[in-house]
DNA sequence: ATACTAATATCA
DNA sequence: GATATTAGTATG
């Protein structure tokens, strides 16, 4: 083998470069990365096939890595690809690689997974929860189901099932996966986990050291970590014997990437086990209308405390008087209460009361933000910051005023008017380590604070004990969103938002929007009463889980010429009709981000396949497609 | 992706 | 006319 000169394709990591061709004295195996040559740097690839001599200068590859991909982690990637419609360097780069292990010797067949059968079961912790009978009746129903729904109220206690189902994976010497949405969620997971598995568990997303992560990987080989829990990344973890992958929180939005490839870690989570035959469990209290529709769904009923929810709606924007007297009254009683502002309506804008003009990015078309304790605006969609101004812009008016209320703004008037109310802010401006997030939530727990305010976060599974009354203002901003989603998202946000409350004792749900009959027979009816009616529009106008959807974005300098592309790609797309559905194009909702006009076109088709031919037709066209998308901004 | 090159705008 | 900025192209 010495000296023979062998040549390989190879695809570039991390880049959107095409295959290229390098030399190499060695043979290689497909899937192992090795350092190769380009222009004046170095860079890592992986190696894909051996091809015969080319008839152009090659040159030769740099050096070997202990690191490889295994066949079917380049299978999945070559899914991504295609389906995501990413290079197929960008798809494999999700991926962690293996590690050589040092008795290996490099050559054909020394590349399978090689620790199939070095499970650690023995000296393994095995705990199990205790189950309540309802919760053993979930069990039983989904423990035989290759893939599930599990659908259970908020403290209806889904956790201890997937927990015993992950016990059953240790048992049986197999590994399990527990994705959930959100960084911040982790630690509480962390500590219930550690419980019954011990060190056997492991935590994994992207602010997780690049050590840790080695020693992880590592421990996996050397199957100590049996289970790997984290965000959508843990998703590409390789994990060996892989028997279950459970997803929590499955209707979160934050399951789909938002930079290429941007696929949607739920709907991977299910391809991919289905290489590993490993078992799909989907849990939440809110589960998406499309899960319902395509998954057998075993229901989780009974809450550990039935706790009675008293519903009351209001009018108007912002922090009103029916919202203060609700918060002083609970205050006064000696209780915790918690109040939700919606994201859109989070940002101020300075905005002139002469000429009605607001101050807008100069890059984008967006209002831009203020911060009003810095004194700056700053815009939310490229970060382009300038000072605060006093006078307006267009027709130098002085004062000017704030539109919108903000959580530091309604922190003020809450304070003002409630004296003594401690509150908590708790959104993503304020809440940016995990440390402030475990700090708020312990001052909470102590009763230092009296009020949770926040946004979105607060939607998302923390555990706040206590709370006697949950206050929803703006559902309407997300209801109006006018995308075939924003029912869907108001519904599940208040049912989120409500489930935070009473956990512990009765509780109050004040409601703020202009029209209560779109939330109110569902409060009394369940969450699935309204999934079950929203598959019904959804059936009659032609929306998912019903057919797919593809939404293409083009973002260019000059208005022309993305007015042009759009107009190529339209009528190229018009070719695959009636498969394929142009169901709008035009100018996007935003219509310019950091100085770039950007333009959408949106498809629809009942055949996967066939949208999938279309959208390849137009590749060639600077675009961006996103497969099954849940944002239209 | 990114280094390199051609094209075009900017400036003394 | 030289230089800075941008757009385009090939990379093995």
């Amino acid at each position: 083998m010495p000296d023979e000169q062998h040549y390989y394709t190879v695809a570039l990591l991390r880049s959107s470069a095409p295959y290229l061709t390098y030399a190499s004295k060695e043979v290689l195996c497909r899937g192992e990365i090795v350092v190769v040559p380009l222009k004046s740097t170095e860079k890592e690839a992986v190696v894909l096939e051996e091809v015969e001599a080319p008839d152009f200068e090659t040159q030769e590859i740099v050096s070997v890595t202990p690191k490889y991909f295994d066949e079917t982690q380049l299978r999945i990637a070559t899914f991504v690809s295609e389906y995501y419609f990413s290079s197929f360097s960008e798809a494999i780069s999700l991926f962690v690689p293996h590690r050589k292990s040092e008795s290996k010797t490099i050559g054909a067949g020394a590349l399978a997974p090689s620790h199939t059968d070095t499970l650690k079961t023995d000296d393994l912790i095995l705990k199990r929860p205790d189950l309540t009978p309802e919760q053993i009746r979930a069990y039983e129903a989904l423990k035989h189901k290759e893939r599930a729904l599990l659908f259970g109220v908020t403290g209806s206690g889904k956790t201890e099932i997937f927990i015993a189902r992950i016990a059953d994976m240790l048992a049986s010497g197999k590994s399990a996966m527990l994705l959930m949405p959100e960084i911040s969620l982790t630690p509480q997971m962390q500590k219930r986990l550690t419980h019954y598995f011990g060190d056997a568990v492991a935590i994994w997303h992207s602010k997780i050291t690049k050590k840790r992560k080695a020693q992880i990987i590592e421990a996996i080989a050397a199957g100590e970590v049996r289970i790997i829990a984290g965000a959508r990344s843990a998703l590409f973890v390789p994990m060996p014997k892989l028997g279950l992958i459970v997803v929590d929180e499955e209707h979160d939005d934050s399951y789909k990437a938002h930079t290429t490839p941007r696929y949607h870690a739920r709907d991977l989570a299910l391809y991919i086990a289905k290489h590993y035959g490993a078992q799909v469990i989907l849990a939440s209290a809110t589960p998406s209308v499309s899960s319902v529709h395509k998954y057998d769904t075993v229901m989780l009923e009974k809450p550990y405390v039935e706790a009675k929810k008293h519903f009351r709606f209001t009018e108007g924007e912002g922090i009103t008087a029916p919202i203060v007297y609700a918060l002083r009254e609970h205050y006064e009683e000696g209780n915790q209460s918690l109040l939700f502002l919606p994201t859109r309506g989070n940002f101020k804008y300075l905005y002139c009361p002469a000429c009605g003009k607001t101050h807008t990015c100069p890059y984008c078309s967006v209002g831009m933000a203020l911060h009003r304790k810095k004194r700056y605006l700053k815009c939310h969609y490229c970060n382009f910051t300038e000072a605060l101004r006093e006078s307006c812009a267009y027709c130098h008016h002085t004062p000017l005023r704030t539109e919108r209320m903000g959580t530091q703004e309604a922190k003020e008037i809450i304070e003002n008017a409630i004296e003594g109310m401690r509150v908590e802010l708790f959104d993503s401006d304020t809440i940016t380590t995990a440390k402030k997030l475990s700090d708020a939530l312990q001052r909470f727990e102590k009763r230092e604070s009296d009020l949770l305010l926040g946004t979105q976060m607060l939607s998302k599974g923390h555990d706040y004990p206590g709370i006697t009354l949950s206050v929803i203002t703006g559902l309407d901003h997300i209801m109006g969103a006018g995308d075939y989603r924003a029912r869907e998202k108001a519904i599940a946000l208040l049912f989120q938002i409500a489930g935070r409350s009473g956990r512990a004792k009765n509780a109050e749900v004040l409601i703020q929007c202009a029209d209560p009959a779109q939330y109110e027979p569902y409060l009394k009816a369940g969450y699935l009463a309204f999934v079950q009616e929203e598959l019904l529009f959804r059936e009659i106008g032609n929306y998912p889980p019903f057919v797919s959807l593809a939404r293409i974005l083009i973002a260019e300098k000059r208005d022309e010429k993305a007015a042009k592309i759009t107009a190529e790609c339209v009528e190229a797309l018009q070719r695959f009709a009636p498969d394929v559905e142009i169901v709008g194009h035009g100018r996007a909702p935003i219509e310019r981000i950091a100085g770039k006009f950007r333009y959408t076109i949106l498809l629809r088709a009942k055949a996967r396949t066939k949208l999938l031919k279309a959208l390849h037709s137009i590749k060639t066209h600077p675009v961006r497609i996103d497969m099954d998308p849940v944002e239209f901004s």
